[in-house]
Parts: structure tokens; sequence; C-alpha cells
DNA sequence: AAAACCCATCGTATATTTGCGATTAGAGAT
DNA sequence: ATCTCTAATCGCAAATATACGATGGGTTTT
């Protein structure tokens, strides 16, 4: 098959937008971000009320999120308190806001 | 394993994002849009001549954008000529601008 | 009619993502 | 120390995405 094992050298814009775009790129992520711009903030227990998935699965979503920076937890025992990373969340809006014009 | 295979009802607005966010995904497929915004319009051949993928694969990463509706392409024999769909652009556009706030 | 050119599509291999249940980890409360 | 509660992580299965070479389809040129 021989793939390129040498990943191309993008743009770093262009690698941090496909990154936060990636983290976008899931309907139960966005719903997620949504929820947590209404609510401020939430716990993981909130979301797995509100969405017809498993505990796990929620939790996955959210570390992706967070891995993507766009959340961020803080602990609040016993539960951890989400909320939006307002400093990268500035930051994805600025790249998608230049890259659409 | 059980997967729920009845997918969740999200709100229009909320698949649309994602579907684009998808589409946005992929570091190449970003170059190649921004490739367009610069050329306006571009050709297939070009693309593969800047980008160190196969034709095959520069023609996969067109079909999804296209799939997407953020590209369409015009044929101009021999060869066909992609533009940005700027309807659907717009679209797009607003989408993560609301999104963002 | 044949050759050349451009690009889509097919078939295939591998990597990544998505989802679930089960288990584990950590922090109070008893 | 034990129990309880919350949420992360593990292990697995299935679906999707990414990449390539090879093939095919449609034009244009010879």
């Amino acid at each position: 098959m021989k793939r390129n094992l040498e990943p191309i050298a993008y743009q770093e814009n262009t690698e941090a937008l496909a990154k936060f775009a990636k983290a976008l790129a899931h309907p139960t992520r966005i719903a997620i971000l949504k929820h947590l711009e209404n609510q401020s903030c939430c716990f993981t227990g909130d979301l797995v009320d509100v969405f017809p998935l498993a505990q796990s699965t929620i939790s996955q979503h959210l570390k992706e999120l967070k891995n993507a920076g766009l959340i961020q937890g803080e602990l609040k025992p016993p539960k951890i308190k989400y909320c939006i990373n307002r400093e990268n969340w500035n930051i994805a809006k600025s790249l998608f806001q230049q890259f659409f014009d």
C-alpha cells in the first residue's frame, strides 16, 4: 500500500483550523458546546441526562473537546464542572472568521 | 455490541454545522479551499502538482468537499474547473459565525 | 480510428472514530 | 476502613476515513 508516512507539513494555521474543525465534526459535540454556551457550565451527569448516550460515550466526547482545547474541567467534588475555554474558543473563532473572510 | 441504530435527531443547524466542520476536518481540505480562495478557481491537476498526494487522493478530497457543498465542478474540457460554491460557503460562514457568537 | 490527456471511480489496506458495557479511580460521607 | 457517588478509562466491535495503485470514461488531438 505504501502510505506516505511523512506527514505533509501544512501551515500552522491550517493545522490548527483542521484540528478545531475535527472537534466540531460531530453533532453531539456541537450540541454539547451549545449546551455549555447556554448554561455557561455543566457537569458530565447533566449531559448524560440530556443525550441518549452512554456515560462513557459522553465522557469520550468531552475528552476530545478538552484535547482540542475548547473546554476545560474543574474539580468540584464529587462532580466535575465543565466550561468553555474562552481563550481557545476565541482563537478558534478568529481562525474560522479569517478563513471564511 | 448493541449500538444505538436510531440516530439521534439533532437540530437542523447542529447537523448542518457538524457536516461543514467534518468537511473542514482535514488539513489537506483546508489547504485546498485556501488555494481555491486565492485562485478563485482551479483544476484538479493543479492541486496534484501542489500537494504531495496521489491524484486519486486529491480527487477523493474534492469529492468530499463537493458532497458538503463547499465547492462545485464545472466541465471545461478537457479539464474540470473547481470553484467555491459561494451560496453554501456563505451558509457555512454564518453557521460558524452564529455558533461562536 | 487511434493515441493522449484529464479526472473519477474501484478495490484494497490501514488508521481512526464512534459506541457500548464493565471496570477503575478519586473524593466525600458513614 | 468502608461505602457511595461521579466520571474517566479499558476492551471490544463496528463503522468511517485516509491513502494508494489500477482501471475506466469521456474529450480532444493526431
